[in-house]
DNA sequence: TATGGTGATGCGTTTTTTGCATCACCATGA
DNA sequence: TCATGGTGATGCAAAAAACGCATCACCATA
């Protein structure tokens, strides 16, 4: 859209705090992008930008700006979305921010789906935790976010959650693994493979090692479920994660695997469950595509989860 | 704002419905404008108008469309405001639909007091009743809107109410002048200069002659509070008026004024008391200027009908 | 069938935007 | 202390976009 130029530009320094390095990505000469840059403060009628000798940096009134810029390039999506479900082909682009465990299997199942009944629609997936995930939504650089408990600002609109009891894994050969359901005190001597600081399933933990003073044996710290689980077919290790970032085919009955790897539920007096929270930011009308596609994802969460589940 | 051209030029010949017509207005030529609303369907990917023989008109995605485009310009309209507000100066444009009852005396006072304080200030005053005015607060050509009950559309936000008992006007010789509260049945052969249907009193009237099953002896009928009161010095007619409409110095309470007119509150058992509501489009932000205003509104009503305001 | 209204389009002119070269400024480090 | 590499700002000529005029095609109405 030819009128937005000037308003992308704008985005595009902010986000970039300099002219010359924003020029670069959008293709334009510093030179052109810098007039643009000063036309528009002198519409305002005031500058928006602080010169530093590093480069630019918003000053208050470019902070409403880029706020109202924001808002502005969102809801022309929101708009085009909306006019092009009109005519039956439903385009648009969603954007989606959450952890590492919705995007390893969940989302991957459900984007696919959706983009089979409407091809014309482009996924945008962010992995970001918590604070993160939820600036994106304010930034508007997300549509939807996958947060665990707490929720941090006012701006957050819950939509559904999922309460997702932690898991262990390990080897089927694990003695662990005749247990139903694993107790703290099980793996206190267990070589433990951890998920990093900041995943809900870490978080999770840390409180039920704080709640029952025990400090388990983490041999190896990593931010990839992939190389977490994998690791477990060479050491009898174990390692943690909660129901949606299983990989399919390993639920907390079965006894083997292809690769071996069971799930156990930890007793949830020693491991509280995490609440999973799928929120937009708060008072947004978001566009058709995502609002459809969050639909999607409520009825799948309360297919898979139904007790667990609250909408 | 140099961006917003095309926008406001979509605007326009959504309102003008023909592209020659708001050309004019907009002092371009027809050509040019064309090219530019066919440059931005072109970019919409689907056209926004209908070609009718007569001019065009909007279809289904127009429709959506210039809602986003008057949203836009509304939004922009607020961060300016907003803006200019860091500086200390307040500026900005305050856009007010309500009856002629509010505008004949209340509104003039308040924004001459407001203006007083922040001279940079623009008003737009606009006479419309009910549900014009909620209409003018939708396709945002109104930030702020006075109606009687009752409101028709869940996009009407209710800020606060005031408790306007409808008053018996007539020169102070008028037997009626001698009573404290009017019966209804003291005006049925009385000459009656009564407003026309829209306003908030006639509907109030009408109510009350519907309850009792009464009709008065109507004369004359206007829609000018100020032809009403002043044939009141040349026939013993009687004329109505809420609080909010008298000239300031008319009381129910005084015997005789500069223009012998005195006013009588009816007994709301006869006719059933007003309520005036002040409000503004649900889930908008107001620029600086018209939320500042709407402080001193609510304030002033406050101020002056303390038993009979809400907020 | 003529008329007066509508929006669309080809073409030459005017206005705006762009890119190059260059300036002024500042922090960093030899 | 002075060179260096970074920043944004600006004069000027070339490229691109927008504009206005004249004109077309269409349609309702008289």
């Amino acid at each position: 859209m030819r009128h937005m130029t000037n308003l992308r530009f704008i985005d595009a320094v902010a986000r970039e705090k300099s002219i010359r390095k924003a020029a670069e990505k959008l293709a334009i000469t510093s030179t052109a992008l810098n007039r643009r840059i000063l036309q528009v403060e002198d519409e305002i009628g005031q500058p928006l930008f602080e010169r530093l000798p590093s480069g630019v940096r918003l000053n208050t009134a470019g902070e409403l700006f880029v706020q109202h810029v924001r808002n502005q390039i969102a809801d022309l999506a929101r708009v085009q979305s909306q006019i092009s479900d009109l005519t039956g082909v439903r385009r648009g682009h969603v954007k989606i921010a959450g952890g590492a465990d919705v995007l390893r299997f969940f989302l991957p199942e459900l984007v696919a789906n959706y983009r089979r009944e409407h091809n014309a629609v482009t996924f945008e997936l962010l992995r970001q935790y918590g604070d993160a995930a939820e600036a994106s939504l304010l930034s508007l650089d997300a549509d939807l976010a996958f947060v665990f408990a707490p929720i941090r600002t006012t701006d957050f609109q819950v939509i559904a959650t999922a309460r997702q009891t932690v898991h262990c894994l390990m080897s089927a050969s694990h003695p662990l693994a005749q247990k139903d359901v694993i107790r703290l005190r099980d793996c206190i001597d267990v070589p433990a493979v951890m998920p990093t600081g900041k995943s809900g399933v870490r978080q999770l933990l840390d409180v039920g090692q704080m709640k029952r003073n025990m400090t388990m044996n983490m041999i190896i710290e990593s931010d990839s479920f992939e190389f977490m689980q994998n690791y477990l077919i060479h050491e009898h290790a174990i390692s943690f994660q909660i129901p949606i970032s299983l990989e399919p085919g390993i639920t907390s009955r079965q006894t083997k695997t292809t690769s071996d790897i069971v799930a156990r539920p930890f007793d949830t007096d020693d491991v509280p469950a995490g609440i999973l929270h799928i929120g937009q930011l708060k008072g947004r009308v978001l566009p058709v595509a995502a609002a459809k596609f969050l639909d999607d994802i409520i009825h799948m969460l309360g297919h898979r989860y139904p007790d667990d589940f609250n909408q």
